[in-house]
DNA sequence: GTGAAAGCGCTAACAC
DNA sequence: GTGTTAGCGCTTTCAC
């Protein structure tokens, strides 16, 4: 067994005298883990970071030390040393919405299964946050960052190119993207849904959705294409919207369709721009004795976990959320593994799950 | 203006020769920040943390360099050195059981506020990845870390006191908590909901449960006291009961009902472990024909956000996560401003949210 | 296979 | 108010 030996004499410069006090945070570190195993603290880190660069003997050793002393690695100092923080940020606009919530689940998994820890951050819709959100993110030097949507502030997309952090948008489609992206067309969902309503007979449809930007866009498509299909009154260039704060709710649901009835009776179709509202405009019509699919036809967004159970069963556009957060960590280890992902633009597209709500 | 001068020359200890390669992330440090506003590492430092300590004309030119570069803070560094990482972690069993969310909201809203971040992690239920979670949190020397129930394994409650780090359980009560707790008694709340339904005429009630601990303690209290008021069969012992696996969903409340009116079919009421599965009775309910609350009194727990939205409007338990999110958020705060936490186990109590499902 | 030295980028402690 | 110095606990680089 070799000595470690602590250094015997250190020079002083001339003219200091005073022996500052070192400061210690009284925990264990990688050092006392070494002295116990009668080795260097770079030894000791190899046996623990790459076992296989150590003979047997001292691999031992060094297990049996921080068995003993409960030893935990501090990795603010291994990222600091090793600039890799084993951290992955990501923003939501808001947890609540429970349409995102598929995709962070399957984001925690994936990256744990790594070793990497996700650091949550909600936007909160207002872009406002988003700021100060980025900053504190950045400040952290993590591994990889994956966004909501795409990013739209030119100067929260430079700060970000800048600070070198590998990124993944989701959500959304862009042709210029930071970096990274894992996301499908609202557009097109739009135009599927109107085409998917006219195609089961339905002329005078009308939406319910949420007042963020993506819904906007599929509204919009949507829009247009019912008037392509000739599915609008004579008179009007936009099919009957009503639109809600986000969060969406069971609640907006409800009054929406009043809402809608009151000013256009004659609708037989909603599209809404969450499962939430539908189960809303399900429930509301229920109560108000309207027949649905027969009279009205009813379809959401994001196939949550109960949509198809619910009577009638909800036909709902659904997204694969565990997907994105499934690639979009993928893409983030990859990166952060020196590897080049050859086609770091994926659109994983939707569909639409088809049941008795239409 | 005083001129920073870099140091001219370094004492070479003796038989040292070569000039190793200086690293370098590549990034901006507040070394070059303090360097262009001309003043001393630390200097720039406190300008930025603490600016009534540094002159106006100091703070004004490191403030232009800031925002000339767009420097951003290693906050691993800063935490390394200060032993404060401004970070929180926090385990919840999963992000999509919906219960939790409130909480999560909360917790990263008031974390934000005062500048921390959340580090999310997902336990799952099982106790297996708990151990490893628990590593890699301790291992980021957060600033405090919030529990999702009440920490069981004795291994991780002593790694946890031994850490040092602040922690917070919530969900739960009891005598003999890690450190701080934000709960409520799940045997109360089992009590609770026994003694309205029986003091609103049920006589033969019945529940539908997840199989987590906390479920199957508040399923004791109530079939206990269930017993007690004489709501059970002669020839019974327990309430009829229908333990579905966690987390709950609304499948799993259709079928839930459907199975215990097979064998009970003179139940009165269902007292469901959670919104969802409430709902789920709900739904089949009313596919079956069966008038809610005439027939069939429902109560939930959790008092999701569409509870009171529903028709009939659901009487649930509800828990006020925003609260426990809140004050766990203002425990751990408080700790790493260095105050005394006067009280530091507090049961938030519940409350039955009475509407037309009962 | 193992180790010594030199940082990573920041802040605490002390001096002036 | 501002600066100097010495770390925080780890990993990289180079040497043997």
């Amino acid at each position: 067994m070799k000595k470690t030996t602590t250094p015997l004499s250190i020079t002083e410069a001339p003219g200091t005298t005073a022996v500052r006090s070192r400061r210690k945070s009284g925990g264990l570190t990688l050092s006392d883990v070494a002295r116990i195993a009668d080795v260097a603290p770079i030894t000791a880190s190899r046996a623990l970071k790459s076992p296989d660069l150590v003979s047997p003997a001292v691999l031992q050793r060094v297990r049996d030390a921080v068995e003993k002393t409960g030893y935990v690695p501090n990795l603010l100092a291994g990222g600091l040393a090793s600039t890799k923080s084993k951290l992955v940020a990501a923003v939501v606009p808001t947890i609540t919405g429970a349409v995102f919530l598929e995709m962070v689940q399957s984001l925690t998994a994936s990256l744990a299964a790594s070793g990497y820890q996700l650091m949550l951050g909600q936007s909160g819709y207002e872009d406002s946050r988003e700021d100060a959100l980025l900053e504190a993110i950045i400040g952290r030097r993590p591994d990889g960052v994956v966004l909501t949507g795409i990013m739209r502030s030119a100067l929260a997309k430079r700060r970000l190119q800048v600070s070198g952090i590998p990124v993944v948008e989701t959500w959304d489609l862009t042709s210029t993207p930071i970096d990274m992206l894992v996301g499908f067309s609202h557009e097109k969902i739009g135009i599927a849904v109107a085409e998917f309503l006219h195609a089961r007979g339905r002329r005078r449809v009308a939406t319910i959705s949420a007042n963020d930007d993506r819904a906007v866009r599929r509204n919009k498509a949507f829009s247009d294409t019912a008037q392509n299909l000739g599915m609008l009154d004579a008179d009007s260039t936009e099919v009957p919207t009503c639109i809600v704060p986000a969060p969406t709710t069971l609640g907006s649901g409800r009054s929406g369709l009043r809402s809608l009835l009151q000013d256009h009776p004659t609708i037989d179709a909603i599209f809404c721009s969450s499962d939430m509202l539908a189960l809303g405009v399900l429930t509301e019509a229920q109560a108000m004795g309207i027949a649905v699919p027969e009279k009205l036809a009813v379809i959401g967004l994001g196939d949550l976990s109960f949509s198809c159970d619910l009577n009638p069963a909800l036909t709902s556009v659904r997204i694969d959320g565990s997907a994105i957060g499934a690639i979009a960590a993928d893409f983030i280890i990859q990166r952060a593994d020196g590897k080049v992902i050859s086609d770091p633009i994926r659109d994983i597209g939707f569909s639409i799950m088809e049941r008795d709500s239409t």
